[in-house]
This record gives structure tokens, C-alpha cells and sequence, in this order.
RNA sequence: GCGGGCUUAGCUCAGUCGGUAGAGUACCAGAUUGUGGCUCUGGGUGUCGCGGGUUCAAAUCCCGUAGCUCGCCCCA
């Protein structure tokens, strides 16, 4: 048998009604703040992720689907959509000059990796970046907009983390820190960690390793090297968040991963995904546009894992509630109705009904069977008799009660399915 | 890239000391000759992941391999 490619899963229509749902919520909601829907194509020329995320981040380094195509151009599955978001505005021109442009996304990326809970080779997000604005009001509305979609989409008992990485001058002077603090130490850090030392110092503070989470705590923190104006911005922030009573935790230790965030960094974690915590997280990236070959561009936004908030979503569904795939189940006693049980159906679905007939010429009691499986609330029941008479049988399935209805008036019968 | 667990019916799983596979559920048929649910009766639908080895005999023991899953790394 084929299978699907590792780490790669089909969304069955058993498990579609949450990904409706949470469509649905991105959409709507997004549209309330003020966002609007932009799609990039799913694969972009290499460049466009490996100049923004890091050449020394694993995405860059060891998680790309990079190919050559026939021109010999080396392209990428997009790993991630704020790059690809960027390379959008700037060309297609999308930015006005002291005006903010918000847009939100949702689609596949691809990376490659070790599937495991809440991790897959594609997986879905939505996002929202907010661009054109420095001023922390920007910061505290895209996590308005991502607390409501929590709120919307029947999230809670989540944990938002917050930190502040400061300028990118702020931001290497900490680097320094860091690295003559832990070189101190060195011979209580764990070998992973010893790597991140050379390549992503900021990295260890996010260790899950015992012993290095000792060392860790007595590490320094970077709001002790945050400038005025940085430290500033992060109060700022954290006060705007404050008037609109979100609730935060401050965690010194939170770095993030990709190379182009500086000042505000955040993340939301939830207690029921096992080791993938964070369900979303972002940050604002003021340098990124440069980086991609635009004017200096401020701009803040974040991700959502979508298949996490799925799993966040049924741990809560305790039970699913049985959805009915169809209000009138037309029944044929033999083969030679089928054509009216056709004619019928389509003038019915002009109503709105959602209508089924069978199509594997079964048995009366499988079609009823198969109708009561269904959630059908009434049935309509063609048989010889009912061809000669011109009449109708129809069943209401919730009481058993049956009435004879002519051909002419069906289109008038008052179906109740509610 | 590294480590643990798992793989038997459509699904969830049992299978003892090696003796050629079983339960629940789902499904189909009948009881009810034109009518679902509840009940009863009957029906097994299988490449025991795959390949090799040991053996008179392997779902079971050994070796290899693939897939799934959880974790490390990293990230949503």
C-alpha cells in the first residue's frame, strides 16, 4: 500500500468540522482588527528564508525542502510565512509610507523534521503581521487580536510568556554577556549546550536539560542591558496590556528562535501538548525588511500552530456531538424508483435541504438503516405504490409517524428540521 | 541525526509453554414478505507490518528492515 509521506497526515472528514470551525474564527476575527487575508505561493526562491530566518538556525540549516527546479534555481517549501509575507509587500508595493498595513495568513509550511506530538513535515498556521508602526500600541494589538481568537475559538487556560530582546545593539551586547557568563560555567553545561555556546548562545536559556537549567537561573538577564528607549518600549507594552487586563508572565528566559526578532518577543503555551508546549509565539522583526532589500520597516507579528490549537481543542471536546450529514434520506424500494428518487432529491436541495438516496440498491431496511445512521430527520419513502398513486410516504424519524403527501404538494411540506 | 515504546479483522485489542488465530465493536442478513433506533439469532470479512533464520511446526524464539508513536535536538 502507498502511504502517505512521513510526517505528512490526511485531515479526515471525520476531524474536518474543527478546521472549519477555526477557519471560520481566523477569518472573522482577523477581519474585526482590521486584517486582511493575503496568500503567497507555497515555494519561494531559497534566498528569501536563508537571508531572514539565520544561517545558523536548524531550519536554515537541516529542516528545508530545498530543491533545484529545471533552470537550475534553487527554491524552498516555505518553513515559514513572515519572510515570504515580507518579499509580498515589498514587491508588490503594498506599504504607504506612515500608514500601518495588517494582513493575516493561514496556510501550509514544510519542514523537515522528526514527526512527534504536535509536530508534522507539513503543518498549518495562521498569522497576522502588523507593519508600518514602532510604537508598542502595534505590539499590544496583534496579542489583542490573538487573545481574541483564543477566546473565539474556545481556547483558555493558556499561558502567555513575554520578553523583551531590545535593539539589535541590546540584543549582541547580551549575546557577549551571556557568553562570558557561561563560558564561566562551562564545565556544568550539557553538551547540547556547549554547541548552542558556539552557534546560539541565547539558546541555552531555553534548555530543558536539569542541570543546565542551574546554571541558567543565576545566568544574567537581558533587561539589565536593555537601553532606555527599548526599555521603555517594553513597559510600554506591558502597560497597554495591563489596561486591557490580559494577563502575562514575564519570562527573562524567553528568546525565540529566529534571527530577525529584537524588542517585544512572546509565545503561548498550553499545559496539554505534551513536550511542544507553544502553540504560537512572535515578535516584532524592525529589521527584516532591510534584510529582504526594502526601506528600514518597523513591524510585529506572530504564528499559530494550527494543529496544536486543534489538539488544545479536543482535549477539551469531551464528546463529539454527532453532526447529521443529511435532513431527508430519500428511501427507493427498488432500483426502477431511483429516477424520481433523483428528480425528487435535486427539487428538494432547491429548498436547502441536505438530501441523500441511496446508490448501491440496497435493501429498505439498509436504506432506513443507513438513514438513522445518517442524523436524517425525516425520510421520504418511494415505492411502486407510491410511483402509481403519485403519492409520497413521508417519515418523520424522530416520532415514527408517517403521512401520505401527493407529488405536487412535496415541494410545500413543511420539513422541520430543527 | 539520536533514544524508548508499538505494529494481529474496518476500529479497539486479547492470544499462556512454539501446535496454523479470537473477543468487543462496526458491518451484512434474518426474526419483521414495504420501514430505522431497542432486543434476539446467524455470518469472520485476516499477507498476524515486511524479509530472512531456528524448528517436524513460528503471531509467539533469533536477526534484519519499514512504518507509526513518544521523547532529545529544534520549533508552531
Amino acid at each position: 500500500m502507498i502511504q502517505s509521506v512521513r510526517g505528512t497526515k490526511d485531515i479526515l472528514p471525520d476531524a474536518i468540522s474543527n478546521w472549519h470551525l477555526i477557519e471560520d474564527v481566523f477569518r472573522n476575527i482577523s477581519t474585526l482588527f482590521g486584517y486582511e487575508e493575503l496568500r503567497t505561493p507555497i515555494f519561494e526562491k531559497t534566498e528569501v528564508f536563508s537571508r531572514s530566518i539565520g544561517e545558523t538556525t536548524d531550519i536554515v540549516n537541516k529542516e528545508m525542502y530545498t530543491f533545484t527546479d529545471r533552470s537550475g534555481e534553487s527554491l524552498t517549501l516555505r518553513p515559514e510565512m513572515t519572510a515570504a509575507i515580507a518579499r509580498s509587500i515589498l514587491q508588490n508595493s503594498l506599504l504607504d509610507a506612515g500608514t500601518s498595513l495588517r494582513i493575516w495568513y493561514f496556510g501550509p509550511l514544510f519542514r523537515y523534521e522528526r514527526p512527534q506530538k504536535g509536530r508534522f513535515r507539513q503543518f498549518y498556521q495562521y498569522g497576522a503581521e502588523c507593519i508600518g508602526s514602532p510604537n508598542p500600541e502595534s505590539d499590544a494589538e496583534v496579542i489583542f487580536l490573538a487573545h481574541q481568537l483564543f477566546k473565539s475559538s474556545g481556547i483558555g487556560n493558556y499561558k502567555l510568556l513575554i520578553n523583551s530582546l531590545g535593539s539589535d545593539e541590546n540584543r549582541l551586547a547580551y549575546r557577549n554577556v551571556l557568553i562570558k557568563y557561561f563560558t564561566s560555567v562551562k564545565s556544568k553545561l550539557s553538551e547540547d549546550s556547549l554547541f548552542r555556546l558556539e552557534n546560539n548562545p541565547l539558546r541555552i536559556l531555553d534548555s530543558k536539560d536539569e542541570q543546565d537549567r542551574y546554571v541558567i537561573a543565576s545566568a544574567p538577564q537581558i533587561i539589565e542591558c536593555l537601553n532606555p528607549e527599548s526599555k521603555n518600549h517594553f513597559d510600554s507594552v506591558l502597560s497597554n496590556l495591563d489596561a486591557s487586563s490580559i494577563d502575562y508572565e514575564i519570562s527573562p528566559r524567553l528568546v525565540r528562535g529566529l534571527d530577525y526578532y529584537n524588542h517585544t518577543v512572546f509565545e503561548f503555551q498550553h499545559s496539554s501538548l505534551g513536550a511542544q508546549d507553544s502553540f504560537g509565539g512572535g515578535g516584532r522583526y524592525n529589521g527584516l525588511f532591510s534584510q529582504l532589500g526594502g526601506k528600514p520597516t518597523p513591524a510585529i507579528g506572530f504564528a499559530l500552530g494550527v494543529e496544536r490549537m486543534l489538539l488544545i481543542l479536543e482535549n477539551n471536546q469531551t464528546e463529539k456531538q454527532a453532526t447529521n450529514k443529511t435532513d431527508v434520506y430519500i428511501v427507493t424500494h427498488t432500483h426502477a424508483q431511483s429516477q424520481f428518487a433523483q428528480i425528487l432529491a435535486n427539487k428538494l436541495r432547491g429548498r436547502n435541504l441536505k438530501i441523500t438516496t441511496d446508490l448501491n440498491r440496497r435493501s429498505v431496511k439498509s436504506q432506513m438503516r443507513e438513514a438513522n445512521r445518517l442524523g436524517a430527520k425525516y425520510t421520504v419513502i418511494i415505492g411502486e405504490n407510491e410511483v402509481l398513486s403519485g403519492n409520497y410516504m413521508i417519515k418523520n424519524m424522530s416520532n415514527g409517524e408517517q403521512v401520505e403527501c401527493e407529488l405536487d404538494r412535496i415541494m410545500e411540506y413543511e420539513f422541520n428540521i430543527f
